[in-house]
RNA sequence: GCUUCGGUGGCGGAAUUGGUAGACGCGCUGGAUUCAAAAUCCAGUUCUUUCGAGAGUGUGGGUUCGAUUCCCACCCGAAGUACCA
């Protein structure tokens, strides 16, 4: 007889919907705490079973937080503006908002299925104006801002500004863009609004440049650093380039070491951290400047190696360096241009994959070394990144294998700075275990002596600094889309200026078609009303535009990362309309106590909304710096897809038994077509597509056998499980108990549907154990000792297991729990109340009808869990002696207070311990202050 | 190349600070029930074996009374990152 899940579990999901069980209260008495998961995008393709392995650990957190007196905050809501709604929009006609509210409408019904107990009233979606209206609102506070290195935050534009007035800008510590002159208070007072204006752009954390930008012609528009992959887009694949344009740019490089810093106040897993440390990239060392011979301006290079600075023989520059075109000389011109224009016509991926040829150019102009004064010859060339440091190296042959290739490639010197070290083959890279020589000053040094030496020695001929680097770029700000925030920005005399925050949002306009238009502008240029009247202070048609009160608005949009930066601070109050959210609200749930999420974000989103939750925090408008206490990645469950072999150049298939070293190609097919024995059913493949309607099989005994791999799921490998016919099938109780019983929450393991049949009959033998013939039967005397021992032992491992996030463990301790009740035939009521209670995190629908059953008109939600009594587990002291690779060991409960000579005496006299061991007289006792006891002869 | 994580039966995976390796589940084998099947229940299931035992947690060493666990070297796999000066 078994329970029947689908009654049970729709009668639940509607009471617990009805009566708003799990809808949290902003003002409460008890401690909150707050459970958050990465929002999905609302993708066409629905959820599989891979989707809510994190709503489910997050779910099962959640509920025990709730049963243990802790006021629950467990909001949900969809990242849902995107590229792939575009895309749709595109090949359709179709507007984004109506194909996105389908797909939420499909993930909800999905969720719901599931049994999740979020907080439903607390929804948002960033693409909803009462959303973005308030990242319309950052980002113009974002523009009003600048960051003080000194006091190391970011501060209001108008502060400085008064700054300028008074003193100009040579002394203050500011994160700007290299672009910028010095001037002092009269002269800014002096300048033009429009200079102001353009020197304050330099300053600003939402700024306006010229830069290399990530250009993807196949999707039209930039990408950011984290969106390009392998340099092919990190959506479609496709080809990216690199392209001069004006965009919009965070400033995020001002919050590189309070990124890193803050790393470590926050309970991340490690190696997430580690991944945002590289990506940040800090390294410390020293700017060395060069002069130029006939040139007035400096070279600055940056090097981690200064106390390599005698074995510089030559400058390398990357072709786009500033000076290059002033220092190069007549007779190496045409060679110097030719090679700029090859190298700005090789892609990023082009760059990057042809790593091995050696490539530059001479450009007959030459530098002076700091230090000796000697010439050093000026080289171009593209394995120099002007994207990071000064886009200048100064080339150290003898001890960097790519200058040691570049100076062998082209014939330059190498001089030789390391004592007893043979260099004639490769550079000597190592920081360790040198002595200098060749160096003057620096001669007989190591590492670090030589290193603070040089520093010092520069500092003094003022020819260099101590300086650190950080990878970490300004993030793009602009995509060239339409279905994104757009920016609250119009243009007057080519200058943007914010709108005030009083007219936010500024309502996405309706386009006719959602590609560039025909002269190459973003899709908001088809808008036939996106135009500013500063009278008004409205949004007029385009056609209006004078340039004097009405004027043209920016026609990008921001980019997916824009609303998910501060999404968590909006739940708390989501339907405020007067601030993002209240200072209350705030105030109360301050921070997210648990984020669950994939690690796949590590260099995006996640840096992302701790650079921005900063900023908030830098202006007062959050309580805390970091946003989220604990965060745990959910790994991955794979598929496991199915490969039929066809023959090459035929339409005949073989069974995977019989391909052997026949030139086949792997095909992938549907998995639904396949058993559990990797046996194929052909005549469903054949109704599935039309190519294999005539095509031959070639069986092996009579069956066609199919390669299994496991690889991630996708629509694409034909390997998605969903979860709909799970929950059709066996519940969603066991599915989400399978979900965390196939391994621990952080790894990536494959689905296989066969196992599924263990929980379900665990769920069933539990079920069963209180009914007879479907009648609900317990009884109602004290439990026995057995039984108490049992459920004890369970409550110990199962709580100590959820604080653990072992989901696994957990649900293998029920089914032992269960499997031992079975065996005592127990059908308590009193054991039963506890077990509902501990089980109803993972299995909440059928723990809601037991409890039911059990005569409480409450829902079990709130219910205290119970407490764990180790009276009930204790074992007696001394169990038998159990010989062991000629040891014996005594297992001891460790609550005995005796020493560790009356332990021995104990054991020595104990009746069951033998005075001979293998024929030898047991001699020695060694006690180990453990379970177990060995005893050695 | 660099950084990080991992390697345990046919499979997913357990194993407190070093203390009876393989919990729990799948699969498989045998049995009960059934006209039969499904479902359910019971027993067995690391390998070798001359049935006494022996070997065994990627490989080779080391520390220890004792190592899946700690240390060293190597092999393999996954993820991230990369002309980063």
């Amino acid at each position: 007889m078994s329970y029947n899940f689908k009654e049970v579990e729709s009668k639940w999901q509607k009471y617990w919907s009805k009566n708003q069980v799990y809808k949290a209260l902003n003002n409460n008495s008890l401690p909150k705490y707050y459970v958050m998961d990465m929002f999905p995008y609302p993708s066409g393709a629905g959820l599989h079973v891979g989707h809510p392995l994190g709503y489910i650990a997050s779910d099962i957190y959640s509920r025990f937080k709730r049963h243990n007196g802790f006021n629950v905050l467990h909001p949900q809501g969809y990242d849902s503006f995107g590229l792939p709604a575009e895309q749709y929009a595109i090949q359709t006609g179709r507007h984004p908002v109506e194909t996105t509210n389908e797909n939420i409408k499909r993930y909800r019904e999905q969720l719901d299925r599931l049994g999740f107990s979020f907080d439903w009233s607390r929804e948002i979606r960033t693409s909803n104006k009462d959303y973005y209206k308030w990242t319309q609102w950052m980002f113009i506070k974002l523009y009003n801002s600048w960051y003080d290195y000194d006091s190391d935050k970011s501060k209001p534009v108008e502060e400085l500004v008064n700054i300028f007035e008074k003193r100009g800008n040579t002394n203050i510590n500011a994160c700007v863009s290299d672009s910028i002159e010095f001037f002092n208070s009269e002269e800014w007072i002096l300048f033009s609004e429009s200079k102001k204006e353009n020197i304050l752009l330099c300053y600003r954390l939402a700024f306006l440049s010229e830069i290399d930008v990530n250009w993807c012609s196949k999707l039209g528009t930039v990408l950011a650093n984290d969106e390009v992959v392998d340099g092919l887009s990190e959506r479609g694949g496709h080809e990216v380039v690199r392209k001069k344009m004006t965009q919009w740019s965070i400033r995020i490089s001002a919050f590189s070491e309070r990124l890193l810093e803050g790393l470590k106040n926050i309970d991340w897993p490690d190696p997430l951290k580690e991944m945002q440390r590289n990506w940040i990239g800090k390294s410390e060392g020293a700017l060395v400047k060069f002069d130029i011979e006939n040139f007035e301006k400096k070279i600055e290079a940056f090097t981690t190696r200064v106390d390599t600075i005698f074995g510089v023989t030559f400058i390398t520059l990357a072709p786009e360096h500033p000076f290059v075109s002033k220092i190069t000389s007549k007779e190496n011109k045409n060679k110097v241009d030719d090679y700029i224009l090859e190298s700005s016509k090789k892609t990023e991926r082009d760059r990057i994959s042809d790593v091995k040829t050696i490539s530059g150019v001479f450009t007959g102009g030459h530098a002076i070394h700091p230090l000796t004064k000697k010439k050093l010859p000026i080289w171009i060339s593209d394995y120099v990144l002007a994207s990071y440091g000064t886009g200048a190296v100064m080339a150290v042959p003898c001890g960097d294998q790519r200058d040691y290739n570049f100076a062998k490639f082209f014939k330059i010197p190498i001089i030789n700075i390391f004592k007893n070290v043979d260099i004639s083959n490769e550079a000597y890279h190592s920081k360790d275990k040198y002595e200098l020589i060749n160096s003057k000053f620096l001669d007989g040094m190591n590492f670090h002596e030589a290193t603070s030496k040089a520093i010092k020695e520069l500092i003094k001929v003022d020819k260099g600094v101590h300086k650190v680097n950080y990878k970490l770029r300004d993030a793009v700000f602009s995509r060239q889309r339409y279905w994104g925030e757009p920016f609250p920005v119009y243009y007057k005399n080519n200058h943007p200026v914010m709108i005030n925050e009083k007219y936010l949002p500024i309502i996405l306009p309706d386009v006719d078609k959602y590609l560039p238009t025909e002269e190459g502008k973003p899709p908001l240029g088809n808008s036939k009303c996106w135009a500013w009247d500063i009278k008004k202070n409205k949004i007029v048609e385009n056609s209006l535009i004078d340039n004097k009160n009405i004027f043209p608005m920016e026609l990008n949009t921001m980019p997916g990362w824009a609303g998910s930066s501060w999404y968590f601070n909006r739940y708390m109050d989501p339907n405020n309309s007067d601030f993002f959210a209240s200072k209350e609200s705030l105030d109360y749930w301050r921070e997210v106590d648990l984020y669950v999420g994939g690690s796949e974000h590590a260099t995006g989103h996640l840096l992302y909304s701790r650079f921005w939750q900063y900023f908030l925090y830098d202006h007062n408008l959050v309580p805390v710096p970091d946003y989220a206490k604990k965060l745990i990645n959910q790994g991955m469950i794979l598929g496991n897809s199915a490969y039929i072999y066809r023959l090459n150049g035929s339409d005949k298939y073989f069974s995977y038994g019989l391909i052997k070293d026949k030139n086949v190609q792997a095909i992938h097919v549907d998995i639904k077509f396949v058993n559990s024995n990797n046996e194929l059913n052909i005549d469903e493949l054949k109704n599935w597509q039309p190519q294999f309607y005539n095509s031959k099989f070639e069986l092996e005994n009579n069956k066609f056998f199919v390669k299994r791999e496991v690889e991630k799921m996708s629509k694409s490998k034909y390997n998605v499980v969903n979860p709909d016919e799970i929950c059709d099938k066996y519940g969603a109780d066991t599915l989400r108990l399978y979900e965390m019983f196939l391994g621990p929450i952080d790894q990536a393991k494959p689905w296989n549907t066969a196992g599924i049949s263990g929980t379900f009959s665990f769920l069933n033998k539990f079920w069963n154990l209180f009914h007879k013939n479907d009648i609900f039967l317990i009884n109602d005397q004290e439990p026995s000792k057995d039984e108490l021992k049992t459920l004890h032992k369970t409550i110990n491992k199962v709580c100590q297991d959820i604080e653990n996030f072992s989901f696994n463990t957990a649900v293998s301790a029920f089914m032992i729990c269960v499997n031992e009740l079975n065996s005592l035939k127990c059908n308590n009521r009193l054991i039963l109340k506890d077990l509902c209670i501990l089980l109803s995190p993972f299995a909440p629908h059928i723990c809601e009808e037991l409890w039911s059953k059990l005569g409480y008109n409450q829902s079990i939600s709130n219910v205290n869990y119970p407490i764990f009594n180790p009276e009930f587990v204790k074992e007696s002291n001394i169990e038998y002696p159990v010989s062991f690779n000629g040891k014996l060991r005594f297992k001891l409960n460790l609550e005995i207070s005796l020493n560790i000579d009356e332990i021995k005496k104990i054991i020595l006299n104990h009746e069951k311990t033998p005075q001979y061991l293998n024929g030898k007289e047991i001699k020695k006792v060694i006690i180990v202050p453990r379970k177990i006891i060995n005893i050695v002869c």
